[in-house]
Order: structure tokens, then C-alpha cells, then sequence
DNA sequence: AGGAATAACCGAAACGTTTCGGATTTGCCG
DNA sequence: CGGCAAATCCGAAACGTTTCGGTTATTCCT
């Protein structure tokens, strides 16, 4: 309620001293800088910040649309997701705007009336494809924007992710290095990226030891629990060309294989192994499945803070080299791969 | 990007008459209208929201916090919601804030400060408990809210919500309609006011019918599947005293149920009969599911709009009687109940 | 035709902040 | 003590709207 001007005429200082005081400028002695933070405190100011965004010309608003409402089983993901980027821009200071689009309506044009009726000024999105419209949108339209994941163009935005190739390549090499040759991969949606880099470090795993590729052991699906089950069903039913080993995209997937071994009365891993990646996705606790699941991970819910300073620092127009962070792959090694000899 | 300015000096006219020809005031000619419109459609005009928000002392966001990250099974019907509200607030040009609140900190706590720093200047609200402290925390900042539901003061605040006493009096009725006596009643949990309504709805229907109230046979949770199979599976083992039917707070439970009767080879309706309320809940389509399930029923969906509608109608300083609305119940007889006789 | 009512317009102030350029005070040196 | 730099402060403008009060031009009535 109380304005600058009100602290101010308290204060017997000029508006533009209080300003500055209160913002850590150089030029204002300690001692007023002290006597009006305290008074600040004292007589509950807050900034307004309407005004503030009307000089910087910022709106302190950033989004992150959802192309449509989420399907059932997967949305669980996304609002443990929405909850760390919510609170980690809040941490920063931006207020974080969600958009669900209508199923109907052009995904850009979306962007775009966000952008521009709405005042946002940046976005987080995620999920990207080969080459991403957003990325080429958002450029032209000259708005920041931080990425969980890369497209396939020149990485010359603010993103963070995993080496996803190198995901698929370890997962599947140590299964290789554990005798296995036939290697089932289920794999994300085709056009996503993170699907199409692991699908590559999965071929290079084999490839370098000399395994050809076979197309039939690879699937491409939404990755949740019903998939794993469904595909492993159908590929561990064909005693005679079952995998001997599996790699899952997640732990969901994972949990779903291990189902349906069950359901053939199969056991994990002494006639199936399993690897998976670990999302720390909720229902699916690596280390409580039987038998315990060896998976790589990467301490993705640590870095959300950093993604919101990502944002913060791409609307400030920071170099963008400092904005772009790849986070380590941690392999653990559980009880869910069995040797295969002989 | 061009200002008021720029169109006035494009046009010829006062910044205000553009002002004023664009916000549809009385004193300007229907032609000059026109022409200030064409301009502003010509020239690509946005208002500017910092600006307007400045003079109009209002932030133009309001917000919905979620007091935790959620529980997974039950963050479908959230996400859900969130996708209605999201589309409805744009609609109504509000910029919808989704918080979600970390663990440890007060919720009340969270809000003081979404108004105070965020500058929010609306909340919808959901799930309120019988004398909810957010009502009079918001009352006494005078920060205005729509409420799913009532809580148990006086209702002298926007809200929109059905009749949950009538749903738990409808359904129990149709029970006792059909011949049944021992009615067991799976409600949601139990400190939530429509939990509350629909248990008295319940206790009055058997009342009206002369059958005590038996209080093992009511049971406050979540309402997700597992709970309605767990509770299920305990009321109907034990042949001697299991309830002939069930009410089921909504259909994930009613699913359990039906699941639980599955697993101890028993058969709805013949065995053991069900109703529930239907709140469209994915996963659970009630005419889908064998046998189709007997249900009360409110177009929820169709309703979000009004939501929306009522909480500017709440930040502009509308009557609160206009601003309120209770939903119509339906009743769908379908195949999930059997008459008992003799 | 004279006067009042109405229609159409405009200038200036206000909202609360940041910032530019300049003004005043203080401290220091020779 | 005179002068200069550094430290500290201030007034005014700017951001883009809306709105208050007032001015001019038009119409209407008798």
C-alpha cells in the first residue's frame, strides 16, 4: 500500500534516493541505505509492480504451454514437473503463466497471442522434435526462451539436458558387455529427439561390437506403464526370437516389462534383463522393484532452480553460452541383468 | 509495439479520443471510431497491460495454489481442472497463476505473499474444508475469490458448486427404493465439506426410511481406485455381514469396486449393487463400464466459464449474489443396482 | 435569433517506478 | 586555505495508459 513517495516524505529523502537505496545502487551511504530498508520493513513496502514493468518494459511473466490436455497416464509427469518450474520461478522472481491450448488451435499462433495480447517475455518448453517450429518461431519473433531438451538445429539457445545418446549407448553396452545380443529397445515417441539420440547411442552400442540392427526388437510409443506391458508381452511370448534383454526409455516402461514377465511367468533377469533410464518418475522406485533395477540416471530435479536462472538470464540477454547446461549420467548397477553365457 | 501515441499522431486525433474510441466510450462519433479501430487493427496495436494495469491499480493475474505437490493417482483430475480454468480465465483476458505450494510452508502464508509480492488480485479456490481459513484469511486482506464448493460459514462469497447433500440423498434413496438395506458408503475424505454434505444426504435418506445409521459402513479417503478396491474387498468378504450395495463418492472408486466384486466372484448388480457420482473422471466413462454404472451426475464441464465470469464479476465489485451458482444434479438409472426382495 | 442542451473533442494529471543529468556536500591534497 | 575528486544526493523526465475537467462546435427549442 505504502509507495516510494510515502517512504520517502517519511524518510525525508528523495524518491530517487529510496529507489536507489532500496535497490543496492552504488551511489547511497550505507547508513541511509540501512535507515531505509528499515523503514521499508517497517512500514510494509512493496514495490508495485506494474510500474516497474512499465519502465523496464518487461512483464515479469513467463509461460509454458501444453500443446493439449494431457492424455491420463502421463500427466503425472507434467505436474511434478509444473510444480519444481513453479516454484523455482518463483524463486526468481517471474510469475509463471500455464496455458493449456484448446485442441484445436495452431500451437504458434498460441505462442503468438501469448506473446503479444498476453506480455509474456520468455517461455520454458520441453518435449522437442527434429526441428522444432517453436525454436524457428521464437526466434523470429525475437522472444528468450530456455529448453529442456535440444532440437536438431545449431544449439544456439539457452537449454539443459542429458546426453541422451550416450543413455542409450551405455544402457545398451553393458548389456552387450554382459553377453546379451539380442537387445530389445522400447523407445519414446519416433520425432521426439531424446528418443531419436537414444535410438543412435543404441545402434553405435551395437554396431561397435559388431550386432547387426535389427529393426523388429525396436518400439516407439508414449512411455508409460501399459506400453512396456503390451510390448513385452508380445516380444517375450515368441520363446523362439525373444530378447534376452530389454532396454526401457523409463522406469514406467520398466515396471510394465517386469509385469509381463511375471505374467508369462518369466523371471527377472534369469530369463529376461531389464535396463531402463530413471526419471525419478513417482510409482517406480528403482531400488524397491524386484529384482532392483540397473538403470542410468541423472539428478535432473536438482537443476530446476537453474533453469529458471537460465531464463532470467536469456530475457537480461546474457550470453547465451552460459545458459546451457548438460547434466551428467550416473550408471547404477542393481540386480536386473543377468550373464548370459554360452 | 506503437503506442497510443504513435495512433494519435498517425490519425490526427488526442491520445485521448484514441483512448476513449477504442474502449468503446459514449463521447466519440461512430465514424471516428471506425477509423481509430481500422488504425489500431492497420498498425498492429497491443495495448500496453503494464500501463493499464498501473492506472487501474490492478494486476490483471489471478491465481490458483495447490497446497502440495500432489499425489500422483489423483493429479489427472487436477491437471484436468487446471486445462478448464486455464482457457476460461484467458478467455476473460486474466492471466492465470498456478502456484504450487512447497511442502513445509504455511498455506496461508503462500497466499500473503502472492498478494502482497505477486500483486495477484484473485484466487480460485477448491475443496474446502468446513470452516475454511482461507475464506477468512482472503475476507480479511479483502482479496477477492470463486470457490468450488462451500465451506460452513455463511456463503457471502462467489462460489459455484452442486447440492452434495441431494447427491448423497439421491443415490442412498435409489438404494433403498430398490429393496436394500445395509448400505455401506465409500466417501472421500472426511474433514471436505462436500464429503461432509453427501454423508448427511446418506444419514437423512436413512432416516427417512427408518434404517439406523451403522457406521462401519462408512469409510473416508481419497477417491482413487485402490481405496474403493481395498474397502470393497474388506465390506465384501465377510459374507455374513456384507452390504448388499454401495454409494461410491465418484466412479474411480465405483471402478474398484467393481474390480474387488471381480476378485472375489462376485457379480454387480446381482451380488452386490453400486451408484456413484459421475464427475466425468477419465478412465472411468460410466456407460462404458459392465455393467453400466447408475450415477448422479452435474454438466461440471460446462461451468468453467461462469467460473471465470465470476471471479472478474468478484475483482470489478459485483453483487456477490450474482456471482453464485449451484449446478444441477442428474440421475442416471443404469444397470449397476438390482432389486432386492424379500 | 437567442439560449440551452448535446455531441465531439482535447490538455493535463495521475498511477509508481527507474534513470539521466546535474547539484551539493564531504574529504583530501598540496 | 583553495581547489579537486569522490561521495552522496536530488529534480525531472520517462514508461503507456486512463480519466477528470473543460472547451468548442453542433443541434434543438421557442
Amino acid at each position: 500500500m505504502p509507495t516510494l513517495k510515502d517512504l520517502s516524505a517519511h524518510l525525508g529523502l528523495s524518491v530517487t534516493q529510496v529507489s536507489r537505496a532500496l535497490n543496492n545502487h552504488a551511489d547511497v551511504s550505507e547508513k541511509t541505505r540501512e535507515r531505509v530498508k528499515k523503514a521499508a520493513r517497517h512500514l510494509n513496502y512493496r514495490p508495485n509492480l506494474s510500474a516497474r514493468k512499465l519502465v523496464s518494459g518487461k512483464s515479469g511473466m513467463v509461460g509454458f504451454v501444453l500443446p493439449e490436455p494431457p492424455a491420463a497416464p502421463i500427466d503425472g509427469l507434467i505436474i511434478q514437473m509444473l510444480g519444481h518450474l513453479s516454484t523455482a520461478f518463483a524463486k526468481s522472481g517471474l510469475q509463471f503463466i500455464l496455458h493449456i491450448a484448446p485442441e484445436k488451435e495452431d500451437l504458434l499462433d498460441v505462442y503468438g497471442s501469448l506473446i503479444d495480447d498476453g506480455g509474456l517475455d520468455g517461455f520454458f518448453i520441453g518435449e522437442p522434435v527434429q526441428n522444432d517450429p517453436r525454436v524457428t518461431f521464437l526466434r523470429k519473433r525475437n522472444v528468450p526462451f530456455v529448453m529442456h531438451g535440444r532440437d536438431f538445429s545449431d544449439h544456439t539457445y539457452p537449454y539443459f539436458d542429458i546426453d541422451n545418446e550416450e543413455v542409450g549407448y551405455i544402457l545398451t553396452r553393458h548389456l552387450l558387455s554382459q553377453g546379451h545380443r539380442k537387445i530389445a529397445f522400447l523407445n519414446g515417441v519416433q520425432d521426439l529427439t531424446y528418443a531419436e539420440n537414444r535410438a543412435r547411442g543404441y545402434c553405435r552400442a551395437l554396431q561397435e561390437t559388431g550386432v547387426p540392427f535389427d529393426p523388429s526388437l525396436v518400439r516407439n510409443a508414449t512411455m508409460i506403464v501399459d506400453y512396456g506391458f503390451d510390448a513385452a508381452t508380445e516380444l517375450l511370448s515368441d520363446r523362439e526370437n525373444a530378447p534376452s534383454a530389454i532396454v526401457a526409455g523409463n522406469t514406467w516402461i520398466a515396471k510394465g516389462i517386469y509385469d509381463a514377465a511375471d505374467a508369462l511367468n518369466l523371471r527377472v533377469p534369469h530369463d529376461v534383463s531389464v535396463v531402463a533410464h530413471d526419471d525419478n518418475l513417482y510409482g517406480a522406485a528403482t531400488d524397491e522393484m524386484k529384482p532392483p533395477l540397473t538403470v542410468t540416471a541423472s539428478p535432473l530435479n536438482e537443476h530446476w532452480d537453474t533453469v529458471a536462472e537460465f531464463l532470467v538470464g536469456a530475457i537480461s540477454g546474457k550470453d547465451v553460452k552460459t545458459l546451457q547446461k548438460i547434466i551428467d549420467i550416473d550408471f547404477v548397477d542393481r540386480a536386473s541383468v543377468a550373464a548370459l553365457t554360452g
